[in-house]
DNA sequence: TTAGTTGCAAAGGCTTTGCACGCGC
DNA sequence: GCGCGTGCAAAGCCTTTGCAACTAA
């Protein structure tokens, strides 16, 4: 819980019970869902939402930065709730689970035992974004 | 041209012209290519080959290690046949456009000038891979 | 009021699949 | 010759789009 709402709303973002209802979803959420999960979890708070108006706010959550997009390799889209505060991501190569890590240091050292959950951790990576001459 | 294909042929891969071809593609290229687009240069070597061909040949170089699959955001996803030396990756938010980075020091600082390309940067990521206590 | 949001269903991009034919080893 | 690889077309998954009806401010 960290009063997403508010802070939409203190934004100015139009709210509507679809918009409200996407919000709760993803604000408390420790995973990363699809957006076909966030769907069906907003359906059981309000049956007629649609799959198209839940694209439609996640894509809006993200242009307002509430709300970051992370790319899994092939798989859907996965929307980290938490986009306000830096963190890494260690990811499942077999089920696509994300879980956020906070390592200190060097990212692309070993990540220490107490951060992996249990996982067996194969690699790290690192990629850098921006826009590119012809983009910019 | 680093030998991909010597290198395949010594692992055992069975070889076919159409096997060869994608290799050829790939091999030597310094840009990232979409399955498409590598696709579309493998056409002009040898017309008939299909998309599902190269989709397979693809997914056989990526299990052999011999080429890392790029994931970016929402897009096709990239080849990087440079898969054997570490490296990093810069993405163009604007058209998926990917350079490869080789930085010294912390990943997370901020990268070299002559690192950049001409790119904005926006920010950096860092992700783990690796299997979850469920999956492993 | 009125511009912005919704739901539906259809279309779209990328990738995988099923199956008969063909070819490397 | 055997078994894996190929091509085709169809299906699949995830996501976006077009448009008429609706609703927050």
């Amino acid at each position: 819980m960290s009063d997403l709402l508010g802070r939409l709303r203190g934004r100015g973002w139009r709210m509507t019970s679809q918009r409200r209802v996407v919000a709760e979803v993803l604000d408390g959420e420790h995973v990363h869902l699809t957006a076909d999960e966030v769907h069906a979890r907003a359906v059981r708070l309000l049956p007629e939402i649609s799959r198209a108006t839940v694209y439609n706010a996640l894509g809006e959550l993200v242009s307002l930065g509430e709300v970051a997009e992370v790319s899994t390799d092939g798989r859907a889209k996965r929307y980290d709730p938490n986009a306000r505060q830096p963190h890494e991501h260690l990811v499942c190569s077999g089920c696509g689970l994300i879980r956020d890590v906070h390592p200190t240091g060097d990212p692309l050292a070993d990540l220490p035992q107490q951060e992996r959950f249990g996982f067996t951790v194969s690699g790290a990576e690192v990629t850098y974004r921006g826009l590119c001459p012809a983009c910019a």
